[in-house]
DNA sequence: GCAAACTCGTCAGGTTCCTGTCAATCATGG
DNA sequence: CCATGATTGACAGGAACCTGACGAGTTTGC
């Protein structure tokens, strides 16, 4: 009761750490119905938008490293959800691509992650939900403003 | 450019993720010039608020396990930042408290990080700041009363 | 009063992720 | 044209964290 309400008092980063947490239980509840892992689904995500992307393009979109990217697509590929193929241009690349299994999953598992998400949204109102998504994507470029300092 | 503002298409938690690892990274460039750790500088903070807290609470208020906030305590205890002393009415519990060197370190840290994190919305209106705040407060609120279903 | 259920701190084991490094390859400037 | 720097994927090693379990202690319900 206390304990997710005055506990972050004053620090913000705190109470964004507590959304992502409580929001990552909520997902990946989700997908482990499909047997997914919340960065693999990440990963699906990334390369539903955008076919071809390297190991390290992956990495940086998700916000980690190019090894746990590389054995998380590992786990993908072993499933035969992704595949790698070498980059026609870049010889040091690899394309990621995902197989018809992995995009038959991530299109079933999308719309529970969004229904989901909808239902802790449910008692929000369209105002305060679209305030909270631009002060997110303000905060956000602000944060990646800092890191080439 | 592209990486954190279309990424996330559609699934606002990895939006929430990006924010907390952008905030994270920004506190914990503050954090290591007073040699603290994000979790070390979240213990002090609630033991500021809320002293003779058990290893088992803090955990709670952190989002982590007892295990993690055990040697994380350990290690502000290996510092003499914070003290254990066992619970005059439980017999299982230790109450944390922090040590004199421990507030004063805190109360110098605390004003960085507040700076740091005022820095990052500089560019934001009163408003949205405060909306950001509401609707991180109603998702935090959303994702606890999931958790007992 | 007492047994069952729960919570405390702790230990062991395993998983996940990161740092640091490497050869190979691409990009950039003189 | 070529040397320097940057980037990609991979490899080791370690740090941080979690799950599962345990004895000890507390709370709850009958």
């Amino acid at each position: 009761m206390s304990h997710s309400e005055k506990a972050d008092y004053g620090v913000v980063s705190f109470l964004a750490r507590h959304v992502w947490l409580g929001m990552r239980a909520a997902i990946e509840d989700e997908l482990t119905e499909f047997g997914l892992t919340v960065p693999q689904f990440a990963t699906l995500l990334m390369l539903d938008h955008a076919p071809g992307m390297s190991i390290a393009e992956v990495a940086r979109a998700c916000g980690t490293t190019r090894q746990a990217a590389n054995e998380m697509v590992a786990g993908l590929q072993a499933h035969d959800l992704v595949t790698r193929s070498p980059h026609p241009t870049d010889r040091r690349a690899q394309q990621l691509h995902t197989t018809e299994a992995g995009r038959e999953l991530f299109h079933k598992a999308l719309p529970a992650v969004r229904r989901r998400e909808e239902e802790l949204e449910a008692g929000l109102s369209p105002q305060l939900r679209s305030a909270g998504r631009e002060w997110m994507l303000a905060m956000a470029a602000a944060c990646v403003m800092q890191e080439k300092d």
